[in-house]
DNA sequence: CCCGTCTCCAACCGGACCGTTGGAAACGGG
DNA sequence: CCCGTTTCCAACGGTCCGGTTGGAGACGGG
């Protein structure tokens, strides 16, 4: 057993988010999480309080490897095609973000770390109004609106999967039906956003 | 006391539609739901069995609704904006159903109703395929996908509320807004769909 | 007026879960 | 070798919840 306190963290703060993201906070247990960790529970209050506390920290660490996901292969606007298609592999890659943040969306409460949230999304919406201005963007709608359908593009497959296998019929994890989804999807923002 | 038990199952489903969509299925407790329709808690076990069986019954109503409510106004897909646009309303006025969905999708279990809904989603997909060869639509798009994404687009802004308010900072009940984000998705509708 | 149905009330049981506690090993720095 | 920290283990108190039960009124059809 070695003697890594990190590394303890590391391995409760993983369990955490995957149970999280498949049961929710209400249907999370903490033993369960303990239990996964292959940690023993006291542990877990020890380092991360109650389950509310654990549900927010886990959240706004996976928001912000999202932020350094995104944030790496980011050299403009030029091609807003290929932004939905990057945002849809994120999502496709990181099956339990979209599901972290829908739980927290349903569960109703505050909206964990909102202050620095807001400004990261605020900085996308500037940033397309300025390449609707320049020409680089067609202007027909408002920049938020704009962003804000650009992410629903891309999260609504693994946001409402029910439907998209009752539409499509498909395994969403087969690599064809997987890239046909990002086809669809990188299609679908050229035609909502590219100038005419 | 009314002697009218069609009345008493009436009040009980009122009461677990708006519990189960506030806190979901792990969340809500078969107690509360008595308790907010006024009527004991044994009456509920007693019409509607245990609380996995409610909450089925619960979502197939409100889809059958659903379909009973766009099925009125479908006169073939004239102007797909609109189409959008009616289904942007129907989740306005009925929050509800976008949430009960979402917990159903999270919850990862069996799909309630399956068949009959595929079914509807099918002839959907039919309908557009059609209006495609038509030219009606435009045919840039898998028909299934291009359901797929109008439904997103009307119900993106009901999915994630937390987004919309970080992207938008307005009211989501104030009139104009409501009617600013209704035309841009009837916009963004007839960007995806219409002919060129 | 009577009988079957509907409803209420109150209490109960078994189980799950949150968060805590007491104690005892294992470990590493000095 | 010793002391403080980390970890494990086991168990507990309190609460809540799902689902059931027993008994007793209210109502309407015959």
């Amino acid at each position: 057993m070695a003697w890594d306190t990190q590394e303890t963290r590391r391995r409760l703060k993983e369990a955490a988010v995957a149970e999280f993201a498949e049961r929710g906070p209400a249907g999370t247990t903490m033993a369960r999480i303990a239990e996964r960790a292959g940690i023993n529970k006291e542990r877990l209050y020890n380092y991360f309080g109650d389950k509310q506390s654990l549900f927010e920290t886990v959240l706004t660490d996976e928001l912000d490897k999202l932020a350094a996901g995104v944030a790496l292969g980011n050299p403009g606007y030029q091609d807003i095609g290929e932004f939905a298609g990057r945002t849809f592999d994120y999502h496709a890659d990181h099956p339990e973000l979209a599901r972290l943040l829908q739980w927290e969306g349903l569960s109703g409460g505050p909206v964990a770390d909102e202050v620095n949230r807001t400004v990261h999304y605020q900085d996308k919406v500037r940033a397309v109004a300025a390449a609707q201005r320049e020409g680089v963007l067609d202007d027909g709608l408002d920049p938020a609106h704009l962003v804000f359908l650009l992410i629903a593009l891309a999260a609504w497959w693994f946001s409402v999967p029910q439907l998209a296998a009752m539409l499509t019929g498909a395994d969403p994890d087969a690599p064809e039906e997987r890239a046909r989804r990002r086809a669809g999807v990188v299609e679908a923002a050229r035609r909502l956003a590219a100038p005419r």
